[in-house]
DNA sequence: CCACTATCTGAGCAAACGTTCAGGTAAGGG
DNA sequence: CCCTTACCTGAACGTTTGCTCAGATAGTGG
């Protein structure tokens, strides 16, 4: 009659030891936050150029292909995050990388692009 | 009269310098996708999780707390993008990682929060 | 075979996202 | 001063996302 409510682990063992090497509730936040960053080709397009020199908004407008607002709005989620900060200089504000690990997690990103694409000759993606 | 249409570049070598350096179109598809399959809570505590060993649907739905369902689904979309790969084992399912460098990937986020969390020791996001 | 288990799939929906548009602020030059 | 330049901000929008629910599929054991 009383039959199972509640879902038992398949393998009890392996769900322990996935808890216990969890991560912080409060690491995983800043950690997907990270990626989220990363995550649209606008900011990655906006972070890769800064990978190389510090740039002002509109010039970011020209690279990204979209507007100095859409960069703006795009900049200042960026600066809460503390991924870019902001340089004044005279008239213009100049943006650069605030942590260097960035250029880290790209190269570890083209590392995993060219495994799938050795797995797969013609790219899987559309 | 002739007033300008064009947005100029502020700084032409800077643009010139990130074009020559852009990553090509179809790299940084790729690589936005990497981060976009850790941009989510719940596929980062999968793959987190497979991080440490193989796990079945059932277990990693208990582990991240959401539906089997839920689970599936997003196991579809990491296995699109070559990062777990299935092995049958009589009913059940295990997945794993299907391309080591993720490890790396969480490290190197990992780096990052320090940086943010060292930068404002109240930590920054709510 | 038939019931059960583990996983998958498609539809539907509420929430979150990224962009543009229009207007606002702050520093610099005539 | 006032106008221009560079950047920021809020509202509105169409799209995308991640979830649940209901039902389908495939392997297992009696």
């Amino acid at each position: 009659m009383a039959q199972r409510v509640v879902p038992e682990a398949i393998d009890p063992e392996a769900v322990e030891a996935a808890r216990a090497a969890a991560m912080p509730e409060e690491m995983l936040h800043l950690v997907v936050g990270v990626f989220d960053a990363l995550s649209d080709p606008t900011r990655a397009r906006i972070l890769y150029a800064l990978t190389g020199r510090p740039m002002c908004v509109r010039d970011l407008a020209i690279i990204t292909g979209v507007s100095e607002s859409a960069v703006s709005h795009q900049l200042r989620f960026l600066r809460d995050r503390r991924l870019v900060k902001p340089a004044r200089d005279g008239n213009i504000i100049r943006y650069s990388l605030d942590d260097h690990h960035v250029g880290a997690l790209f190269r570890e990103a083209e590392y995993h692009a060219d495994h799938v694409r050795q797995a797969i000759p013609d790219h899987p993606y559309s």
